[in-house]
DNA sequence: CGTTTGGTTGATGTATGTCAATATTAGTGG
DNA sequence: CCACTAATATTGACATACATCAACCAAACG
């Protein structure tokens, strides 16, 4: 599923610590997986919870339902995540998960995997990994949603999906199509915009040729314009990728 | 500095854990301690960095800056808190960390606690408490950068500062005027509006008898209607506090 | 086939940003 | 102790990114 470049940016004595957690894990879930077709709430907000998923196939997001109706995603699993770590340690979470696409998951019960957790250091070590990166994930957003205009927004969530899948060989690393197979409408309550703007930034993407979204896929056509879009907002550890140099093309 | 209410949320029989964690850390502290009387940076952004922190007096943040100038703050830390507890798994921290007032702290290489960390259980529980609860803290966020009006995020975190302030027995909970040492550049580098805007949000806010900002103190006149006005993004552990519920003005 | 869901576009409104000016205060050096 | 500077706070006039409202199309679907 991974190679180390996926643990950058962590403490390298810990590379394969995480690999053989990232194997007893997947033996300790084996058998509980589990496919939706469609739409599903798998973590209902505010109810107490004690499962730990791992997302083997499609999409799934964590999901704030505000009072009035609408809609904050506010954290995209893709395959290969484990998700609801925190179930080890916290009785309910205060927001609910859904699977967004046709996916399959596996589950297992918190007091289960606390046990290894607690036994095995390399399982501990995954756990915390997952914890630390979604963290980082989050800090990134906080910067995309406090600082970015919509258009820096779609071009860094963009290339936030191409990567980590790239990472987690869902896709080819220099694949410029790949799936993407959330609506307008999902997108837009994670990007914090309307669905009608995103739309006419993907328009704007599309008429420039720099990205069109279509069929539930995303053709990047100018990868690099598209981080060139992005890159006010993007840390210092993206920005700096060497696919992402180069050109002078600009978006709008 | 803490009654068990700080843990609410968490699984109940690991209260008294977080609890000799937080001592048997506050040991191995012991003797660190620095005051710094302005504006430091104790994390600077994309280098290595071996410390872990925690707080004891006045307030910090962790600062992401944009290569156009502008900053976002994601997180502020407040007393007790401890922070850049992942410097135990990471080698460099993304943002900076710096302290926002005069403050006290006390720090620890990785090594060291990384060591108690792997050898006490109470340790390690005590850091991964702070990990979530900072977690907790981002979705929360995430949800009013998204979601949420200038109003709504400005009443949102001084509820916020209020509430975590009482939790570790800075303040007392009824205290309705507390310290607040941020400037308003600073207030609004979180709060991702301008200074300029915020300012004016003050003034409603100060002209609606809800709150008042001056000299490094907020004045909470009117705490229902605060929480009324951030109702829309609170998380539903929040909105449901009895001290928020009962008054029906409205604040525009 | 109607109905629903997702997508697209136009016209218009508004929250918030930008630019500019001024007061106030705090710090700094002579 | 004073002159000078640099933060910080405040307010007004104006610009704009994005939301809202409304309509319509296309594809999926029972």
């Amino acid at each position: 599923m991974a190679d180390s470049a996926r643990y950058a940016l962590h403490r390298p004595e810990l590379f394969e610590s995480f690999e053989r957690g990232e194997k007893r894990i997947a033996q300790q879930m084996n058998g509980s997986a589990r496919a939706y077709s469609g739409a599903h709430l798998l973590i209902e907000a505010n109810t107490d919870h004690p499962f730990v998923y791992r997302l083997l196939r499609g999409w799934a997001g964590r999901i704030r339902s505000l009072p009035d109706g609408r809609d904050q995603c506010i954290l995209i699993f893709l395959p290969g995540d484990l998700f609801a770590v925190k179930s080890m340690f916290v009785e309910k979470h205060p927001d609910s998960v859904r699977i967004l696409s046709p996916a399959t998951v596996e589950k297992i019960h918190y007091k289960e995997l606390l046990k290894t957790y607690r036994e095995d250091p390399d399982v501990a070590n995954r756990c915390i990994w997952q914890v630390i990166e979604e963290e980082r994930r989050l800090h990134n957003w906080v910067v995309g949603l406090g600082q970015g205009s919509a258009e820096e927004r779609v071009a860094m969530l963009m290339l936030d999906f191409h990567g980590r899948l790239a990472l987690s060989g869902t896709i080819q690393p220099q694949q410029t199509t790949f799936p993407m197979p959330l609506t307008q409408v999902q997108l837009a309550d994670h990007l914090g915009i309307t669905a009608i703007h995103l739309n006419r930034v993907l328009r704007i993407f599309r008429e420039n040729g720099i990205l069109a979204v279509r069929d539930g896929e995303v053709s990047v056509t100018d990868l690099k314009s598209l981080a060139q879009v992005a890159a006010p907002i993007l840390d210092p550890y993206e920005r700096q990728r060497p696919e992402y140099g180069g050109s002078r093309t600009s978006a709008s």
